[in-house]
DNA sequence: GTCTATATCCGGATAGAC
DNA sequence: GTCTATCCGGATATAGAC
């Protein structure tokens, strides 16, 4: 429920940004949507032409969002093993997943270009900047120069989706924060390697 | 479509297992699977109560059959390393995603005790299973010891389930497996470690 | 811009004939 | 065991009044 302070097409766009984030795009009705945002009919066929056309403002405002987010977490202070260790460890509500990775497992956004785009743009983006985290850690002598950056950025992401996954799976977030650990400890520079 | 030469039982199961690996719950109708089955409504509710009950099999088989999968690629020749490598490197259809991992995304098999049951048990033995085949490499040394079993096995699982969600974002196979190599590359035993 | 009315088809299920 | 008929509400949208 959104306040009446902002316009109705704003609280359409909220709406369906929840909805998406809770239900995914196939659990989620027009009628749904309007009931939360306390809107009529008439009014999202103003704003938009459908359920597809308000599905994608939703979705590129959600994506857009956590793109910002975790460029600011990577871009943060620190070493390159610190802005990783950061992402992983920044604070997530874990049993509600990730609003954007949630979208691959809807088979009409994966079957719609243009819903699609948003979603691997998003992704594409926060992989190529941990890679280029991961290459300078490596320039830096903090990771081992046989790793690739490309990969372990995949390696990072996968963690985090794939967390959700089990957290989801086990009713807890306990697996989620397992997941993690396991990989910093992977990644983590070692006393008897090159530096630190 | 399955042979008449099954029974419509089986046929109504096997059907409603694709629609839900393709689909989803939510995105699964009883119309839909009555279809792919070629049976009619009075087949459907004269085998089983309603969705929910058709659904529970379903899992259920598809459930008990990824963990046999799994268990054998985990419990096969090789070292502790291989053989997880074996499992993160075992061939799969990328693309389709998880059968079991994607219902973690359905609220309502979220939402339902029973229907969640099998999911959330398949996920769990199989961490299990990697977690003990670590423990297993760390007293053989090929492993750190400073690794925990229980991290790294949801970090394998994790890395699986999400480089589905990365593959299935970008349209291409290659994520995934980059995420695997990364996550290989970063728990090989190291020629200037311990072993090996 | 928003409302109400209306339309069509689908989802999910029940009833009873065969 | 399977079929057809029927039901009711929801999904998604259009039309036209206000």
């Amino acid at each position: 429920m959104y306040s009446d302070r902002v316009n109705t097409s704003e609280r359409l766009i909220e709406s369906t940004r929840e909805l998406l984030w809770e239900r995914g795009y196939v659990g989620t009705s027009p009628k749904a949507i309007l009931e939360r945002a306390d809107a009529g009919q008439g009014s999202m066929y103003h704003h938009f032409t459908g359920k597809p056309d308000l599905a994608l403002a939703a979705i590129r405002r959600t994506a857009e969002e956590l793109r910002a987010t975790a460029e600011a977490v990577l871009n943060g202070p620190g070493t390159p093993y610190e802005r990783i260790e950061a992402y992983l460890l920044r604070e997530r509500d874990v049993l509600r997943g990730c609003p954007v990775g949630r979208l691959t497992m809807d088979p009409d956004v994966i079957a719609s270009e243009e819903l699609r785009a948003p979603v691997a743009e998003t992704i594409a983006r926060i992989r190529e900047l941990i890679a280029e985290i991961v290459e300078t850690g490596k320039r830096q002598g903090q990771f081992a120069p046989e790793l690739d950056g490309q990969e372990i950025a995949a390696a990072v992401l996968a963690t985090v989706q794939g967390g959700y996954v089990l957290a989801r799976a086990s009713g807890s977030p306990a697996a989620f924060d397992a997941g993690v650990r396991g990989l910093l400890a992977l990644l983590a520079p070692r006393v008897s390697g090159r530096t630190i």
